[in-house]
DNA sequence: TGGGAGCGT
DNA sequence: ACGCTCC
């Protein structure tokens, strides 16, 4: 059996754990540089308000008081999804992080009673020790876990558990009314081919001929249909897998011409790939980069230009990651652009310790200390703790943030204020201790 | 008017 | 290279 354990509103859950006055209130949680809605609670879509809808469109609402939009604090949700994982470990030995909200749980050997038993368990904990609503699906296939998770989360007498077996009357009257395009691999484009050949339920994709699914449609489309019929076959060890690429790009808080601007922007990221790149132990062969203009500006001049920069050997060593980005963006920079959005990817990425076996010479290995040292540093005391280069107060590109939390399990200086609740004094002493420590390990961590 | 990734054609 | 899918 699979279990899939999924929060409820993730996001908006994480900001009432530590704001309970939001609790009950129409609330969403907007994306990077608070462009548009990610996250919504049950109140706010009751209202209507669709996934995606951009800010400045709820300006209004959000003035009057009707709703409340808050920035993404990802690193308060990445931290609490870490102690979720943790929860799950403590009562189930074999669990798979699927995304920040959603984990994985694998079964083998209990009865379909036991299963039931464990996920109300763990949602009790999870509900008890974290402050976060979640729902759990039980099956015997990813998909169906999915399908099971979507039931309990939409049926309330199901009580946050659904476990669905992959041949009970109950499952195939579920399939039956299910639009396929809620089926977890289907998407709108798909649907809309399905439609054509008359298949619109789980149902009628779950009775298709697998072979003549991979025929007409992909090989993906076939393996869901085995996995709605109880046939498991879809693989998540492509999560532990190292990356082919890493990417990572921005929307500008405010769009920019300035070249020493569109720099700084293109090195923060060029600096965090080279993170990311490190993390998996691999190296990489070419760095990509790229400005893109506002597309939604129409009364503007459109450009979007990128530059390949490919490296005489491989390399993890942000100095030469950085070298590129200088290089490149000599290349592709014109004047006259007012550009909204950088990025960086590093590509063709091959494995450092059998790229390094393979060449069996020490002289291709730059630096580790270095690079290792700042990795360890900005690991223990925070992302850009150590930066390369000048760093740029306050420039214009920088992401918008307007009403971001404080990252309240993850920053000293972040943590939950008590107020005049009789426990504050307590509260506060501790709250002083633990920045007079985090000083202390400011003071002690360049030795490291 | 988001960011990041993989797969299939 | 591009489109689709996921969250």
């Amino acid at each position: 059996m699979i279990g899939l354990v999924d929060a409820n509103n993730f996001y908006v859950s994480c900001e009432r754990v530590f704001n309970p006055t939001l609790e009950s209130k129409p609330v969403g949680v907007m994306s990077n540089n608070d462009g548009c809605v990610i996250a919504r609670s049950a109140e706010m879509k009751a209202m209507e308000i669709p996934m995606g809808t951009p800010s400045f469109q709820l300006e209004g609402l959000r003035r009057r008081g009707e709703i409340h939009l808050l920035s993404s604090n990802y690193e308060l949700y990445g931290d609490m999804s870490a102690r979720l994982a943790q929860l799950l470990r403590d009562a189930c030995p074999d669990v798979a992080p699927y995304s920040i909200d959603e984990m994985f749980i694998y079964l083998d050997g209990f009865s379909d009673a036991q299963c039931q038993t464990l996920g109300e368990v763990v949602r009790r904990r999870i509900r008890r020790y974290l402050g976060l609503p979640v729902c759990v699906g039980l099956a015997p296939t990813h998909t169906l876990a999915k399908l099971a998770n979507h039931v309990a989360k939409k049926q309330v007498h199901y009580q946050g558990v659904c476990l669905l077996a992959a041949n009970s009357p109950t499952t195939a009257a579920l399939l039956k009314q299910l639009p396929v395009n809620d089926v977890w691999g289907i998407g709108r484009r798909i649907a809309e081919r399905l439609a054509v050949s008359g298949i619109r339920t789980a149902w009628q994709l779950r009775e298709c001929d697998p072979k003549q699914l991979r025929k007409r449609f992909s090989v993906v489309l076939a393996r869901t249909a085995l996995e709605l019929r109880g046939t498991s076959c879809l693989e998540m060890n492509a999560l532990e897998q190292p990356r082919q690429r890493i990417m990572t790009s921005r929307s500008f808080g405010q769009a920019t011409g300035v070249k020493a601007e569109l720099h700084a922007a293109l090195r923060r990221h060029a600096q965090r790939s080279a993170e990311k790149l490190r993390q998996q132990k691999s190296l990489t062969r070419a760095v990509l980069l790229f400005l893109t203009t506002n597309r939604h500006r129409k009364d503007q001049p459109q450009f979007s230009p990128s530059a390949m920069i490919p490296l005489a050997s491989p390399s993890d060593d942000t100095r030469i990651i950085l070298e590129a980005i200088r290089e490149g963006l000599e290349q592709m920079y014109r004047p006259g652009f007012q550009f909204m959005k950088a990025g960086v990817m590093l590509l063709d990425l091959v494995d450092a310790q059998q790229y390094q076996l393979s060449l069996l010479q020490p002289s291709t290995k730059t630096h580790p200390h270095l690079m290792n040292t700042v990795d360890a540093i900005n690991q223990r005391m925070g992302q850009g703790t150590i930066r390369f280069g000048m760093t740029e107060a306050e420039a214009p590109w920088q992401l918008r943030c307007a009403h971001r939390s404080n990252r309240y399990t993850t920053c000293w200086d972040e943590l939950m204020e008590a107020g005049t609740h009789p426990g504050a004094i307590a509260a506060a002493r501790m709250k002083r201790e633990q920045q007079q420590l985090a000083r202390a390990q400011r003071l002690a961590q360049p030795r490291a």
